[in-house]
DNA sequence: ATAGAAAGTGTTAAATTAACACTATCTTGT
DNA sequence: ACAAGATAGTGTTAATTTAACACTTTCTAT
C-alpha cells in the first residue's frame, strides 16, 4: 500500500507523477423525423479508421472541461447556447491505443432541423440513428450507452426535452418526442393535462403551416417561468 | 478557432499535448448520533496548511478512477465494500496552486460506529459535521457542496441510506436518517407503511439492547431482493 | 406497582393518476 | 361548395396513492 501513503500530501514536481492526457467527448443527441440520432465523425486513427466516433478534443491548457465541451459544440454547430450535461469520466488505463487518455463524457441536445453543421466539420460528420449504431471507435459505444441512459433518466425529471425540438413546437411533437426517446406510450389527454398544469409552456397563438390537415397550435418552453417555479418547489416529472 | 481544427484527430506524441495530473477526491460521508459528517484530513500544503481537506490521491498509472477511489476508501477504513458514486469532474485550470490538476469527485457512505479508521491514516483524520464546515483547502468546499446535493438527490430515488447505518437498524433510526440528511420531517406511520410496502427490509426478529425504554425491532436491508424488484420495475422513492 | 419513554399500529379524506371516445378544424380532391 | 380524409383538441370517472392524524403496547427504572 505504498502508493497510498501520501494521500493528499504535497504534489511533487510534475515529472514524478503519472502524466496523462484529458479529453472531453460529447454525445450530441439530435432529434428529427421522430428519431433520436447522434452526431458522429469518421475516425481517422488506426485501428479504428473508418468507424464512427464521438466528437471530442483535448482539454486545453487554459480551459476547464465544460469549456472544452462547449468549444466542441460551437465548432460543430456555430452555437454554444446548447443544453449540456456532464455524465461520467471514462478512465480505463487501456482505453486509448496511443497512451493514457481519460475522457469526461457529456451529452448535449439539439433539434436537427435547426442545426447547421459548420462547413469545416461538416465533411465527415454524420447524424446516425441511435438505434442503428452497433459499433464505434475506442470505448465510444459504451460512452454513448451510458449517456443515453442518463438522458432517459434526466428527461423524466427535468424539462430538457424541449431542447430536442424546434423553438416552436406542437403538443403532439412533444409527446412523440417522449414516446420515442423513452420508448413508452403516453395518453394524449393525460399528457396534455399534465403539461397544462405545469404551466411552463407559452401559447404562441400561432399554428403549424403546410400540413394537410388541421394545423396544431404552437408553443414554446417558458424557461424563466420554470426556473422561478422550480425554486418554489415545482417538481417536473413525466 | 485553430485549436479545434483537429477535433478527434490523431493524438500526437505525449509531449505535444497538454499534460496534466489527475486525482480523485472522496467525500466520505459518515453518520453517527443523528448527524451527517464528512471525513477530512489536515492539509499540509501551503497556502492551505492546517485546513481540512478531502481524502484524495493521484490516479495511478495502471488504475482507473473508480479503482483509485476504492483504494482511498480501503486505505482509510480497511474496507472497500463501500457505497461509492461518481459525481463530477472539477477541472478549473487554476484550481490547484501547484499546477494543472483535474479531479474526479466521488462520494461514499459509511456508518461511523462501524468504521475503524486505520492507524496509518488515523492520526490526521477527522469526522466533521457537514453543517459546521465553512472552509476547506483547494476547491474542496465546492466539491463537498456538490456531493451533498447529489447525495440528497440520490437518497430520495435509490435505497442507499442504509449504507449510513449499522447493518442492523430500527425503523426509527432509518426515518431519522432521512430527516437529518434531507432536512425534512416525515410522518412515522406513513414512513413505516411505505417501507413495508416496498418489501426491501428483512425483519431480523431481534431487538435493540440497552435502551431504557421499549426496544425497537431490528431490520436489515435486503439488497438482493431489491435488485430483483428493481429490474422488475420497482421504483424506490422517499 | 407505577411512571416514564419510545415503539408500534389503522382509518379517512384529499390528491393524483389512469383509462377511455368523440367532436372540431383544417386540407385536398371532385 | 361539398365531401372525405387526417389529425387536433377536449372531460369524466374509477382506481390508486398520498397526507393527516392519536392512541395502545412494551420495555426500563424507581
Amino acid at each position: 500500500m505504498e502508493s497510498t501513503s501520501r494521500i493528499v500530501q504535497a504534489l511533487g514536481p510534475l515529472d514524478e507523477e503519472v502524466k496523462l492526457r484529458c479529453t472531453v467527448d460529447c454525445v450530441i443527441f439530435g432529434y428529427d423525423q421522430e428519431d433520436l440520432k447522434v452526431l458522429t465523425i469518421e475516425c481517422n486513427m488506426e485501428p479504428f479508421r473508418g468507424m464512427p466516433s464521438l466528437l471530442g478534443d483535448f482539454v486545453a491548457q487554459d480551459e476547464d472541461a465544460d469549456s472544452a465541451a462547449k468549444r466542441i459544440l460551437k465548432y460543430c454547430t456555430g452555437n454554444d447556447e446548447i443544453y449540456l450535461e456532464e455524465v461520467k469520466c471514462f478512465s480505463k488505463p487501456d482505453r486509448h491505443p496511443f497512451g493514457r487518455v481519460i475522457t469526461i463524457a457529456y451529452y448535449s441536445l439539439v433539434s436537427i432541423p435547426q442545426t447547421i453543421l459548420t462547413d469545416a466539420a461538416g465533411k465527415h460528420l454524420n447524424w446516425r440513428s441511435v438505434d442503428e449504431i452497433t459499433c464505434m471507435a475506442f470505448d465510444h459505444k459504451e460512452i454513448l450507452d451510458t449517456c443515453l441512459k442518463q438522458l432517459r433518466h434526466s428527461l423524466r425529471e427535468k424539462p430538457i426535452g424541449f431542447n430536442l425540438l424546434p423553438k416552436k413546437f406542437s403538443l403532439k411533437q412533444l409527446q412523440t418526442l417522449y414516446e420515442v426517446v423513452l420508448d413508452i406510450e403516453l395518453d394524449k389527454r393525460n399528457f396534455r393535462r399534465k403539461l397544462r398544469s405545469l404551466n411552463i409552456l407559452i401559447d404562441l397563438e400561432e399554428q403549424q403551416r403546410e400540413v394537410n390537415h388541421r394545423p396544431a397550435k404552437l408553443y414554446k418552453f417558458d424557461d424563466k417561468s420554470f426556473e422561478k417555479k422550480r425554486s418554489n418547489g415545482l417538481k417536473f416529472e413525466i
